[in-house]
DNA sequence: CGCATGCTGAGCCATGAGGCTAAGTTACGC
DNA sequence: GCGTAACTTAGCCTCATGGCTCAGCATGCG
């Protein structure tokens, strides 16, 4: 969990922006390009851009210029990334439920969290 | 969704930060105390009670003080907040690949420029 | 060819985030 | 009641973020 740290930084951060996020929601309908995109916010295209790299930096998006048009698409992955960090924090928020428990019947050690073994694929 | 836009902001941010997720996850374990909570990150406590503040104004973690100490316990709603936005991402998503398959049959002659439907509005 | 279109780059600016130290304030413990 | 432990407040500093304008460059169309 320490290792991907970082990539958790950027990813949970690419998603604090609205902007960023209605991009994400837009572009799950399909592919578009910028302009394109860029059409619904009262924001300079410059400005825009940036949001956009910051999205394909942070492994959201793709993007494809052809011609002079670029292309941005979604990259579904990312949201696989977010969903197993929250897997693994309800994971140990449930175990410590268990352990609750087992506190009432009895006095246990201290509480080390015991992370070891993720699995995460539980969706809906 | 509209108006928890800018909830969603703050939520977000509050998890692009190592040190808070470390925070949470910590907490997932059962609640602890401000320098309990601190001891483990090399940073001056004003720092570290920045984090803690931002977490519980952000709804994540909730504090109260008894004595001296302040006991800050993990809010495990929040976590709903956001497998409730990647729900909404994935069904998007999900719609899309629908109507690509329509489309491979013939059914429909939607290009991906349709996007009207979806509930774009991200705040301004 | 010449001009419009669609990005792209450079550079500036204001704000806020995240860190620090230093100096309170408020309980405990002796 | 004095000292220490556990925050808390105040104020400062630096850098990143997110916005802008003003060009520039490549491509497509007439």
């Amino acid at each position: 969990m320490a290792q991907h740290a970082t990539v958790l930084d950027s990813v949970f951060h690419a998603l604090s922006d609205p902007t960023r996020r209605a991009v994400l929601s837009r572009l799950g309908a399909g592919p578009a390009s910028i302009s394109d995109l860029a059409a619904p916010f009262d924001m300079a295209l410059p400005s825009f851009m940036k949001h956009i790299r910051h999205l394909e930096q942070t492994g959201w998006i793709s993007t494809r210029k052809a011609g002079r048009v670029r292309t941005c698409t979604l990259e579904t992955g990312q949201f696989d990334l977010v969903e197993g960090w929250l897997d693994e924090q309800r994971r140990v928020w449930e175990g410590r439920t268990d352990r609750l428990e087992q506190f009432v019947t009895g006095r246990t050690s201290n509480p080390h969290k015991n992370t070891a073994h993720i699995n995460r694929k539980a969706d809906s």
